[in-house]
DNA sequence: CCAGATACTTACCAAAAGGTGCATACTTGT
DNA sequence: ACAAGTATGCACCTTTTGGTAAGTATCTGG
């Protein structure tokens, strides 16, 4: 009866090996600062911050702390007077980071394609920003 | 001015290529549904309900939407009486599973490792369940 | 002396994501 | 005759996620 049986559903508490690397770089950011800080080496928090862009302190500081609760990224707080932060990949985290490669170099190649698809979506969406009773039909 | 600079800042709209190929597999279940799909092939929706444990109908449709919209599976209706209905993989969708592979091994390797530490970290999150005032001071 | 940079923290709020349950239309099994 | 399975659609509601803006302590540059 092996329909859809994938990976390997072991330990409990995840379905296959996917599963338990989604749970872990779930979070809208984690996947690029894990990225940025592979690629950079150990990167102060500022210039993460600029890096990721458009990611809001909050979100970012949010987001390294569960990575570093994770034992993906480890923190190191120069106790500098202005201060004085970087963050670095644990091996764990470094390993995490090279099998998110193939994702990037698939995005890269394919983003043409995915850009044209996602501007189709808006398109169709943008064109009914009506909140008035109103139904523009398009039958 | 290199500071974190990964990827290829090429098109706009993405940062590079990670970002573009994060929002198409943005989704709590997108990544497990081209990954099941890609295994078993053509998969019939009750199967895939099945296989992915614990996602809705309302969830699995929608993403199977957003999934066949974005050009990565392809949905095919036998338009039988008993509906039936099985999605596969198109092209784009099947490298950008392959590219999943790399995740699922982690994922698979270092199971025992995220159980782990997501025992700790519940463990944490459950012994202070306390809503009253008193803030508890840790100093 | 004040603005700005540093690395955060917190409170408050809006939006998105996701879950539950009911409905459909038709068939098969009991 | 009736429950169950098939692949969805829809309305309602809760949870999660994410954003904004303000505050903190200290130093440097103008």
């Amino acid at each position: 009866m092996p329909t859809a049986q994938a990976c390997t559903p072991t330990l409990p508490g995840f379905t296959c090996g996917l599963d338990a690397t989604l749970r872990v770089i779930a979070g809208k950011w984690k996947p690029l600062i894990l990225y940025f800080v592979a690629q950079g080496g150990p990167t102060r928090y500022g210039a993460l911050r600029r890096a990721v862009r458009d990611v809001s302190d909050k979100m970012l500081i949010q987001q390294l702390k569960e990575l570093e609760a994770d034992g993906l990224v480890k923190r190191t707080d120069y106790k500098e007077i202005p201060p004085r932060v970087d963050y670095s990949l644990t091996p764990l985290g470094r390993s995490l980071a090279e099998a998110l490669v193939p994702l990037c170099s698939w995005g890269t190649e394919n983003m043409a394609e995915v850009t044209r698809v996602f501007a189709e979506r808006d398109a169709l969406n943008s064109q009914r920003p009506e909140p008035s009773g109103q139904s523009t039909r398009i039958e």
